[in-house]
DNA sequence: ATTAAAATTGTATTCATTACAACTTTGGAC
DNA sequence: GTCCAAAGTTGTAATGAATACAATTTTAAT
C-alpha cells in the first residue's frame, strides 16, 4: 500500500523529490509511514526501472517518475532540479536565454565486459 | 604543495579516484598529509573547473582531470568508471559489444534564470 | 625579522542512507 | 473462517562520506 503511495506520488509529482521530501509529504497523511520504507521503496522502484534514482545533485539522491529519455538541469544556487527535453539538448556548450549551464555530464550505467563474463 | 601533488595525481591518473583513494596513495609517500586536505583541495579545484567532481556513483564523489568533453560508464558490479569518447555517445540506447548499458543520465549544471536574475 | 594571509592539519560533527530485527499485513490452501 | 508462510512495513541503531571548526604551520612580501 504504501508502495503505491509513493509511486503514485512520483507519477503526478513532477519536482525530483527526494526521499525525505516524499516522506516528508506523504506522512502528513500518513502519520504511521516510516522513513525506511519510503528508501526501501524508492531503491526497489529504481531497481526495477520503474522510476529513475538520479544522481546529479551530491547530497542527495533525487527521484524521477518519467523514465523517458530526458537530461536535468540543476541550479547550483536552489537546487531544484528541471527537465530538459531530449531535442534541446545538444552535445555542445549549452547556452540558452533562460539559464547558464557551466558543467555538463554525461553518465552511462550497466555491466562492463569483464563482470559480464564473469556471469557466465 | 599537496595541492600541487594532489593536482598532480588527477593530471597522471585515469582512474577517477575518490577523495579517499588519493588520499590512501599519497599518504604512504607524504604521511603527514591530512584527509581535510585532500577533500578540500578537490572540492577547491573542481569549483575552479581545475578537474571535474563525478557524481554518477551515489556513495562517492570520483574526480576527474580530464576537463575536455567526454562521457563515463559505470559498471555496477565492480563500480569501475571507463571514459567514454564524445563520438561514441549516441543519444539513442546504447548498446556495444563490450559492456551493456541500461540506464544513462544527462545533466547539466549552472544557475536557473530565477536566481540569475536574483545577483543583478 | 616581522607579520598577515594562505595552506594544512586533526578532531569532532553532520546527515543521508542502510542494516537489522521485530512486527504486521496479505492472500492462498484447506 | 482459520492457518500460515511470504511479503511488506516499522523503528532504532549503525555506517561512512563529507564538512565545520579551531589550531597550527608555511609562505611570501615588506
Amino acid at each position: 500500500m504504501q508502495r503505491l503511495l509513493i509511486m503514485k506520488y512520483l507519477l503526478t509529482h513532477k519536482t525530483h523529490p527526494t526521499a525525505d521530501d516524499i516522506y516528508n509529504e506523504l506522512s502528513k497523511r500518513m502519520p504511521t509511514l516510516s522513513k525506511t520504507t519510503v528508501y526501501n521503496t524508492l531503491k526497489l522502484l529504481a531497481e526495477s526501472k520503474a522510476c529513475l534514482a538520479l544522481t546529479l545533485d551530491e547530497k542527495n539522491i533525487h527521484y524521477d517518475g518519467d523514465t523517458t529519455l530526458h537530461g536535468h538541469f540543476l541550479c547550483k544556487e536552489c537546487m531544484t532540479i528541471i527537465d530538459i527535453p531530449i531535442n534541446e539538448i545538444s552535445l555542445n556548450r549549452e547556452e540558452s536565454s533562460d539559464y547558464t549551464v557551466d558543467s555538463m555530464e554525461i553518465s552511462f550505467y550497466g555491466r562492463c565486459s569483464a563482470c559480464q563474463k564473469k556471469r557466465m
